[in-house]
DNA sequence: CGACACCTATCTAGTAGTAGATAGGCATCG
DNA sequence: CGATGCCTATCTACTACTAGATAGGTGTCG
């Protein structure tokens, strides 16, 4: 059964990223893991460029189904808030990973244009849908004080980046956690 | 007049492993900036590892002095946080730099145990020094609805330093600007 | 003073190893 | 047959790092 090389290539290539950045990983590392020669990948991806945009996309693709699924079933603006922390919190891995896009921004300056405004889309999907979440709380009355919902979700988004980069510097989920405590205080129950 | 090599080296090292990451630089392309061949940089630091955690300690002094100056000047805890805020508008550079230490952040797998116990140091000051200033607000009544200051503190760390990565990401400040607005609304005039 | 010794800061030339990428071949299977 | 998927072998460019030499400054001591 060869014919999922290429989804464990885009796992393996995921993984590596998120752990080491951009510049971080080659295709030796990713070779080895799945078991075939480094030229193998090539027939897959032609370039390291095309690799990591698929990523991006796929990534992206993931993350934007699993926000779908928040907004079906989350009751409030509170919960939504509170399970788009989650996300972010699990993508730590208690501080051995992070978000793949958290880890490429970081990379900007390597990453060819087209990867780069994958990167921007990707960021400007996590505000919109933040947004959205927040003018709900707005109306539900979920959440305590809610500023412009637009501003709310920019800072968010940033919040949890930032929170992320912290933890994975001391290797823990703590700093995390520390960061988010006091936006998940204003969500009450759903926090 | 040789003697400031060493300086140069550094001051362009800052300059690249912010722009391009650690795995991003190379010992060729600092040599090609100043003008010496790459043997002569292990001259001045025997590996990347001790130029990296050179890097960083000259870093964290420099931020660490200016930080003490913002206690001394900023009359209100309003505005040693809009001071702190700056400091890190300023590192993002438009979008084409990162804060030192939010860059290394980022590679942290590819550190050493030494360089990522000084990352975890730096992260350590920035909250103490906010969390300080937060009190201070408290006293003083410059910022609205302080929570508990060290929780105000880790937050903003989180918030800035997730600002500027989203900023990277656009090769832009705005981002950055918009994610903090809200924070900057709350410090009044000193914003 | 001047000879010897050491130090600083750089050089040329090279090491072994790794990077991503390419060309062409060889199976397997519908 | 011919596409698919992987291989071997190779390439060029680059990685951090080392060895050994050299030019020029500085200090010490007879």
């Amino acid at each position: 059964m060869p014919a999922d090389t290429k989804a464990k290539l885009l796992e393996s290539a995921e993984r590596i990223v998120r752990e080491r950045g951009y510049n971080g990983f080659s295709y030796a590392d990713l070779a080895q893991e799945i078991g075939i020669r480094t030229a193998s990948i090539h027939y897959h991806f032609r370039a390291k460029s095309d690799l990591v945009l698929a990523l991006i996309e796929r990534y992206a693709e993931r993350i934007a189904g699993g926000l779908a699924d928040l907004s079906r079933t989350g009751p409030t603006g509170a919960h939504r808030i509170a399970g788009y922390i989650a996300v972010y919190r699990d993508a730590l891995r208690e501080g051995s990973s992070l978000c793949l896009c958290v880890s490429l921004s970081a990379d900007a300056e390597s990453l060819e244009p087209t990867a780069l405004s994958a990167l921007e889309a990707f960021h400007r999907a996590g505000v919109a849908w933040l947004t959205e979440a927040f003018e709900l709380a707005t109306a539900d009355g979920s959440i305590e004080r809610v500023g412009v919902p637009a501003s709310e979700a920019a800072a968010t988004l940033a919040l949890v980046e930032g929170a992320q980069l912290v933890g994975r510097a001391s290797r823990s989920v703590e700093p995390f956690d520390a960061a988010v405590l006091l936006l998940r205080a204003r969500l009450g129950d759903a926090g």
